[in-house]
Parts: structure tokens; C-alpha cells; sequence
DNA sequence: CATAGATATTTGCACTCGCAAGTACTCTCT
DNA sequence: AGAGAGTACTTGCGAGTGCAAATATCTATG
């Protein structure tokens, strides 16, 4: 019914979504046990924690975050909620606000973080040859360029002023 | 305040999240312009579809869906609401039921495989050639493994017999 | 065989998310 | 300047998910 080698392409892609999910539960079970909330939108703080200024855009955000406009709002809101972030209106254009860490959501992250990378360096070590992990690295990063562009095309139907320099992370 | 490589490391995660989140979110919209309803639960009937008799273990299929056992009865619910699955209580142990395909479920699935395989066919050829597809498969195969041992060994205080021969996809 | 402890699955409840519509602001063109 | 189109974000609402507790069944042990 299904070739042999579509079979296989099918099996590669099933191991993308449980790889992705299996790490996150890992991280988030690490995370709940080591003190802090273990929230989801974890990653919304540690991307917060990595930008200049400890703030960013909504927009940039949201995609950073895999989140739709609607989905990082509610969560910037429950972060806010939680004193950890504060929004800040975009002085150069108003329709704008920046999501910003708050000095308790950056003492949070601090404390935090070096605990989240210890968890990343025994997953990779354990799993992966640094070759290797350069390589997978890489394979991950031109899928991820690859899906952003087809969805960003879909989304704006003729949009070629495609931003190839999504910060990662 | 964090080293380059774990920079780098906290990046490649990243990179992971981000590349499944994308391709989930283009094979969703794919799967809704061709006909055929696009739930997220798809998932399930792939797998249903690609096992013996078309029917499955409720808790084979959460662990292969990455669902809790109690996400995988409601979506099996609402599949089964559908007409698209039915429940086979389990003759050796009455504790447990099997999932089925319907035949109506079958149906679908005979029409809608091979858009989904096409669509992934050209994600992979776009992306990668053949010997860094297979190479790619294998470092997502060895994350799958480890994240499932990692999750069941923390669920199971200190149970051994971790079956590594979880079906794929 | 009776009972305690494991196992497979299902519910109650709360939380998160996405879509579509709404609001506020900016940009463009005349 | 002013109308119209586009952009950034926010809400109403419905749907999916996980955790903890409940239910039904199996299994091991005395």
C-alpha cells in the first residue's frame, strides 16, 4: 500500500515529533523537581533571558516560542501574572509592546538556567559524539529554516521579505 | 554568564523544538487543504493504520502518540464519535481495550496516506539528500530511545525491563 | 481462596492554545 | 489632510491535554 522507502520517510518524521516530545517531557519533569516552575512557557523566559535587554517584541516572541499572537499573549499574561515580566509599549510604534523581564524573573532565570543546561549537556553527552552533534545541529537547524519559510508563505501569500535571521534560541 | 558551549547546546534543543513545532503546524495546514478533516489526532490513525489488524493497545498507542494514557481516551473519543475508530475490549485481560480502525476509519486513511506521504516527500527532498536523511533518522532514533528510557525509568521508580522495541511511527 | 498491591483505562477539573473577530495604531496614496 | 489598507496585539470562545482520583481487573502471597 505504502513503498518501502516512504515507509522509512514517514518513520523519520514520527521521530522528529517523538524526539521533540519525549525531551520536552524530560526537561519538564527535571524542571518541576529542581524548585522553580516548570511552566511551558519556560521558553518563553529563557528566550527573554537571552535577548538584549532582557526584552523582546511580542511578534518576534511568538515565533521565537513556536506560539501563535493569541497563545503568546495568554502566556505573557500569566508570566506577568506571576511578576516575572512586565510589558513595555513600543516607543517608535505604539501598536507595539516588548515583553521584558522583570529583575524577579531575571534572578529566577539566573538561578535557574544552569540547572536547565546541566540537563542539556547530560542529554547530548550521553547521546551524541560532538561530531555528530555539529551534524544534527545542523540537519535541525535547515529543517527549521525550511518549515519557517513554507509557513511564513502560507501565511502572507507573496511575501518574499522573508527574515533568514531568526535569532535561535 | 553561560558558556559558549552550552550555548550552543541550549540552541540545538531549541533547534529541535522549533523543527517539530514547524513541521507539525505545515503538515496541518497541508492536511486541511486536501479534503479530509486535519485533527491533530491524525497521528493516531496513522499509526492504527501502519499496525496488524488495525487496531492497537491503548496504552501502546499513548506512548506512540506521546499522549497520557487520559489524552489518548479522549481523543479516542472523539475518533470513535467520528465513526472513524471503535473500542475492542481486550479478550486476555479485561483490564484493557484495543483501538480500531472502522472500516469507514480505513477509508479515510487509504484516500488521505498518500497526500500525507507526498507532502513529506517533498519536505525531505527539499531538505536533505538521501545519506544525510538516513543519517539524520539515526541521531533522531538514539534521542527517541533515550528520552522514552529516561521518562519510563522516571515513572517506574526502578523498573529494568524497558522495552526497546517500541514500534515506529 | 482471600487480600493486598499492581495495572489499564476512564472521569473531574483546571489550564493552555488556536481561530476568528475586535481594537488601536501606522502607512500609503491622492 | 483624510480615506483605506495593513500591522501589532488582544479578547471570546471552543477544543485538546495533563494531573489526580476513581473504577475495574489481574497477580502474588499467605
Amino acid at each position: 500500500m505504502t513503498s518501502e522507502a516512504s515507509d522509512e520517510r514517514m518513520t523519520t518524521v514520527g521521530l522528529l515529533f517523538e524526539s521533540a516530545a519525549g525531551l520536552r517531557r524530560l526537561f519538564h519533569r527535571q524542571a518541576e523537581m529542581s524548585g522553580a516552575s516548570a511552566n511551558q512557557s519556560f521558553d518563553i523566559l529563557i528566550r527573554l533571558a537571552r535577548s538584549d535587554g532582557n526584552q523582546l517584541r511580542m511578534s518576534e516572541l511568538a515565533v521565537q516560542a513556536s506560539l501563535t499572537p493569541s497563545g503568546l499573549t495568554r502566556a505573557v499574561d500569566r508570566l506577568a501574572q506571576q511578576g516575572l515580566v512586565s510589558r513595555r509599549i513600543c516607543p517608535d510604534d505604539r501598536r507595539g509592546s516588548f515583553a521584558q523581564l522583570t529583575s524577579s524573573g531575571r534572578a529566577l532565570m539566573d538561578q535557574t538556567i544552569p540547572e536547565h543546561l546541566s540537563h542539556i549537556d547530560q542529554v547530548l553527552d550521553d547521546v551524541f559524539t560532538p561530531d555528530e552533534e555539529a551534524q544534527f545541529s545542523s540537519y535541525l537547524r535547515r529543517l527549521r529554516d525550511y518549515a519557517l519559510e513554507r509557513n511564513l508563505a502560507a501565511g502572507l501569500p507573496c511575501d518574499e521579505s522573508v527574515d533568514p535571521c531568526i535569532s535561535d534560541i
